[in-house]
DNA sequence: TGCCCTCGGGG
DNA sequence: GTGTACGAGGGCA
């Protein structure tokens, strides 16, 4: 038989005959395979081991070989030994004993990604084998892998199962589970209720004969599927949802993983993908799909479904309905799919791992083609800090025709064009970066993560062409050629940040230099040229056009890239015009409307304003929004006036009592470390003085009455009664001026001068403002 | 400014 | 399962 799949999820099983790899994935035609594989040894490298571990290893019975190589490691080709195992699970021990007497590599690779880049896979290939019976899988096929190729990547339906709990409040037991399916054509309902033992028999029965892809609900990771651990555990039964029968594990306290599906909470997909202040079920519904949950009081739930239970599952599945929606809204399976492609790993894999296993993916093959040394995952958690991007000093002022050119890829492009690598790193490299480390040139060794990066970029860019040419499959481009940008900056990310197996600080320090370097030099360059250059970021240049009309400003800004582009073997693109453009003097501050592209027309950029707190309350959002609103009109004056009347009514006391109330949810109090010190806790004990309900877990409002002192003073609001004591206005007064004084700070009123209540509202002109810029440190070069 | 702690979602 | 994994915001030194 032959069959071809995208893999979802890959693992192992220890069996009788020896040790199975699992490749778990789906048809075309939306058949769930699974594909075992006999005979995968796991091993690992040691570097010039001493003669006696390797007379000890080769008496071992578990060690069932040890072979010769060469490996290229820390700067020259090194004899290594090649040790292999019976066991993956008995890997990391054989790797700390042997740690002690030499440098081992290679040793801390997930079995079923060691399976899958020694076999070189892609994210859907095409198995030969044959057919067997098994009914410890799930799956509609299961079969013995023959023989296993890449093929071109394709997407099948996922089928996706989405769930909820209620369960009682007073003793934990669940009620009743509320299931929505989604088959890629419809979605189907089911609930299971009765006595709990039952239901708990009849979920496991209902995952394992739907058979989902993937499992999602709302806050299932932190919630149900704990307490659903928890309940199996209680009566001695085995959550067994994996497709080979296995129980989920809980992976760092943060994901849940299970053999041959993907777990993925549409709560984490929401945070992942939107910026949200409320991020409840309901909040989210109403935000992405215009409709609300159903009518009950999950706070008296026990109440609730003693009194009317087909209303509690009603509402049950309708919050497992909208989980699932929103998770298809977010088209979140899609953006991984295409990520999986790119990374050539399943599904799982690009889901629930780490930025770093993404590079990994690529680096490794690469490095075991190359004859290369992986080195182990470093012990070191600390990031020792690399200095970022240059930052060009802005002057205050309004500008017009800005032209705005940046780099194409400014970081991978640096890495390609100076061949920067772990494998090119070297003393008498003839490379040197602006912090002095060295790099051997191409002619002498070509690095292979400039090699990766290279072929990346090719791929964009084919990528982006096949998206204009054949506009019937542009999104299926356009979705890859994102992915591709992800994982490009990804490297980036990789290399620079932390210490990972491949690289070091210096690498990291020397991309961000010469990205500096190059673009200081554009910036001197320009304004030899008698250009203005108004601003700079990392990548970017702003500079004022000669012309003041638009089609000779586009001509000129189209020139200027080309020249810069070619002189500087980097691709500087030209990205819009702005007419005009505003900053107060501070970097990463400025607004601007754009006119060219043409698409973009009208647009409005602001950068470096936003805010979003979780212990806002209504009045500062609003007051936000009004002012921004003004500024974008155009109507400065207004703005910052409006800022004025805003603070000081505030601090009259002239505003609704209501929209001062701050709120946050409240566990239980024995779980603070510092409860005293905490406002939702303070209003939850006076609330329970009041009299009033209050349970852990639930959501308490309070209104501050004195934020001087060392700690907070507030009372809780119940918007019942009229509120007895009065607000700290000036507390608040302070909060709105804080946050406003960011817009208007653009134009010379700051925070303090909001709050002074000083009726001269003179905004400053242009050359009060250079003079307060003049202040600042003169530092040419300030780096973030 | 940087480090440490906490929350968020769910019943 | 060759593992140990959130991200933002606030308090405090």
């Amino acid at each position: 038989m032959e069959i071809e799949i995208r893999l979802i999820s890959a693992s192992y099983s220890r069996e009788e005959e020896g040790v199975v790899v699992e490749l778990f994935g789906k048809t075309r035609d939306g058949k769930s395979v699974v594909a075992r594989y006999h005979g995968f040894k796991p091993y690992f490298y040691l570097v010039e081991p001493p003669y006696s571990i390797l007379e000890k290893l080769s008496k071992d019975p578990e060690v069932c070989g040890i072979e010769d190589v060469k490996l290229w490691h820390r700067g020259k080709i090194r004899k290594c030994s090649k040790v292999i195992l019976h066991s993956p699970w008995k890997t990391p021990s054989y790797r700390r004993t042997a740690m002690e007497f030499c440098e081992v590599l290679a040793a801390d690779i997930p079995f079923h990604q060691r399976f899958i880049y020694d076999f070189d896979l892609n994210s859907c290939v095409k198995i030969r084998g044959n057919v067997i019976l098994n009914d410890r899988y799930t799956t509609d096929i299961v079969m013995d892998i023959e023989s296993i190729e890449n093929v071109n990547d394709f997407k099948p339906p996922l089928k996706i199962l989405s769930f909820d709990i209620e369960n009682s409040m007073e003793d934990g037991r669940i009620f009743v589970i509320g299931v929505t399916i989604w088959d890629g054509k419809e979605f189907r309902k089911e609930h299971i209720t009765g006595e709990e033992r039952e239901i708990l028999e009849k979920f496991v029965n209902l995952i394992r004969r739907v058979d989902p892809d993937v499992i999602t609900g709302y806050n299932i990771d932190n919630y149900d599927l704990e307490l659903l651990s928890e309940r199996y555990k209680k009566y001695n039964m085995d959550f067994a949802i994996g497709r080979d029968g296995s129980k989920p594990q809980r992976i760092g306290g943060q994901f849940w993983r299970v053999h041959g599906r993907v777990i993925e909470d549409a709560w984490w997909a929401v945070k992942k993908e939107l910026r949200l202040k409320q991020e409840t079920l309901q909040a989210v519904s109403m935000e992405l799909l215009g409709e609300g949950k159903e009518d009950v009081d999950r706070t008296k739930i026990d109440e609730e479904w003693r009194a009317n239970k087909d209303k509690v599952i009603s509402y049950c599945i309708k919050d497992a309905e909208l989980a699932l929606r929103i998770l298809l809204k977010l088209r979140l399976l899609d953006k991984y799919m295409d990520l999986a492609t790119v990374t050539k790993f399943p599904l799982d894999d690009v889901i629930h791992s780490g930025t770093s296993t993404w590079v990994d993916s690529l680096l490794i093959r690469e490095a075991d083609r190359k004859k290369v040394g992986v080195p182990l995952q470093g012990q070191e958690r600390k990031t020792r800090k690399i200095e970022g991007g240059y930052v060009h000093t802005i002057e205050p002022g309004l500008y017009h025709w800005i032209c705005v050119l940046d780099f194409k890829s400014m970081y991978p492009s640096v890495i390609i064009k100076y061949n920067i690598c772990f494998t090119t790193l070297s003393k008498d490299g003839d490379i040197e970066s602006p912090i002095g480390v060295k790099f051997l040139s191409r002619e002498r060794r070509e690095g292979i993560i400039p090699k990766i990066l290279k072929d990346l970029m090719e791929k964009r860019d084919e990528l982006k062409k096949r998206m204009k040419e054949d506009p019937e499959h542009r999104d299926y481009y356009d979705g890859l050629q994102k992915a591709v940008k992800i994982l490009m900056n990804t490297f980036y990310g990789v290399l620079a940040s932390s210490f990972y197996r491949f690289t070091n600080p210096d690498i990291g320090a020397s991309i961000t230099a010469f990205a500096r370097e190059t673009i200081k030099r554009i910036i001197s360059q320009l304004e030899d040229e008698g250009l203005r250059v108004v601003y700079g970021d990392t990548d970017s240049v702003f500079f004022k056009s000669p012309y003041e009309d638009l089609e000779r400003t586009v001509e000129f800004g189209k020139k200027i890239a080309k020249e810069i582009s070619e002189r500087e073997q980097l691709i500087l693109e030209f990205e819009k015009v702005l007419e005009p453009f505003f900053s107060h003097g501070a970097k990463k501050r400025y607004v601007g409307r754009i006119v060219w592209p043409e698409e973009q027309r009208g647009e409005m950029v602001v950068r470096g304003y936003e805010i979003r707190r979780t212990d806002s309350f209504d009045l500062l959002t609003e007051a936000q929004k009004t002012v921004f609103e003004k500024i974008l009109d155009g109507d400065v004056k207004r703005a910052v006036k409006l800022a004025r009347e805003i603070v000081d009514k505030v601090k009259r006391g002239e505003v609704p009592i209501e929209k001062l109330v701050i709120s946050r949810t409240v566990r239980d109090f024995k779980s603070y470390k510092n409860p005293d010190s905490m406002a939702n806790v303070q209003a939850a004990r006076k609330l329970i003085k009041m009299g009033e309900e209050f349970f852990p877990g639930m959501k308490v409002a309070w209104i501050v009455t004195n934020a001087h002192g060392n700690k907070q003073d507030v009372e809780p609001y119940t918007g019942s009664k009229k509120f007895p004591h009065k607000p700290d206005y000036r507390y608040y007064a302070r909060r709105v001026a804080e946050t406003l004084a960011r817009i208007t700070d653009v134009f010379g009123v700051d925070e303090d001068n909001l709050m002074s209540g000083k009726k001269q509202a003179n905004l400053m002109t242009f050359g009060e403002m250079k003079n307060k810029k003049e202040k600042k440190p003169k530092t040419l070069f300030d780096f973030d």
